[in-house]
DNA sequence: TCCAAACGTCTACAAATGTAAACGAACATC
DNA sequence: GATGTTCGTTTACATTTGTAGACGTTTGGA
């Protein structure tokens, strides 16, 4: 059975989204509370989007007690490709390479990132003075 | 005057956008043609969206003859930074180097773009071994 | 000059999204 | 056992988005 591809996340959804998976799990306070400081959001406001999360699949709830614990259905990684997806569909032409370069600047790398993403780039393609 | 950020595209708008960018510049005419033939939405729709982008300062307009020559406002690079921004934001703890290597990857980009972003990579922290 | 085609504008309307109050059930505490 | 607190559920409502028809005006031909 194929995985069923979620409906992209709006604004409001990644931000509780980024709460849960922040927590890993999380009961429903967790996310007002969280959500409440950093947006100021009301706690029917995150009541309303968890819920509507656990509708489009993307949160899947364990009942505890009287209340809910809710985990993401995808890990983080798996959310930002989707979303990376729809990125690179809205990229003309030439504009992938200046778009990956900017965001490889803007996004402070470490060391040993940077190194990472060179050896994949390597491995996409020698560079010429590595070539046999 | 700081330059106004202009509201994000949403998905409609991005494939109108991109049809623009390809033309440079046209009129209603060729964004219905291509966008009906591509999408098969209605003329309607087409100019609905048209008239959306240009409120929101996405596409600015001459009037040429009794119809209007629509342009963007702003580069498709740009839009794309823009885009790329909030992907970024959406970003958790250690994510961001796996997603750009998940997009260099699904890229396909040519031998040149990648010297390219290898360059810049070099820039940005250069490798151990070519440290001195 | 009269008409059909082309244009932009106005109006419409359902669905999605952002934001939140109100309500009833369960639970803990006095 | 009464009561305040905590939860999830229901309902609400304005705004944005997707999708498009209808209409009046301009224009290029016949």
């Amino acid at each position: 059975m194929a995985r069923r591809t979620l409906s992209p996340l709006t604004p409001a959804e990644w931000k509780i989204m980024k709460v849960v998976w922040q927590h890993d799990a999380c009961a429903a306070r967790d996310v007002c509370k969280d959500a409440g400081e950093e947006y100021g959001w009301a706690v029917s406001t995150v009541k309303t989007i968890l819920r509507r999360l656990v509708e489009k699949g993307h949160l899947k709830t364990t009942r505890v007690g009287n209340s809910f614990l809710y985990r993401p259905a995808l890990g983080a990684i798996h959310s930002l490709y989707a979303s990376a997806d729809t990125l690179l569909d809205n990229a003309v032409d030439g504009t992938v390479a200046p778009l990956l370069a900017y965001m490889a600047q803007k996004s402070d790398l470490s060391p040993g990132e940077l190194d990472e993403l060179r050896n994949l780039l390597d491995q996409l393609s020698p560079k010429e003075e590595d070539k046999p």
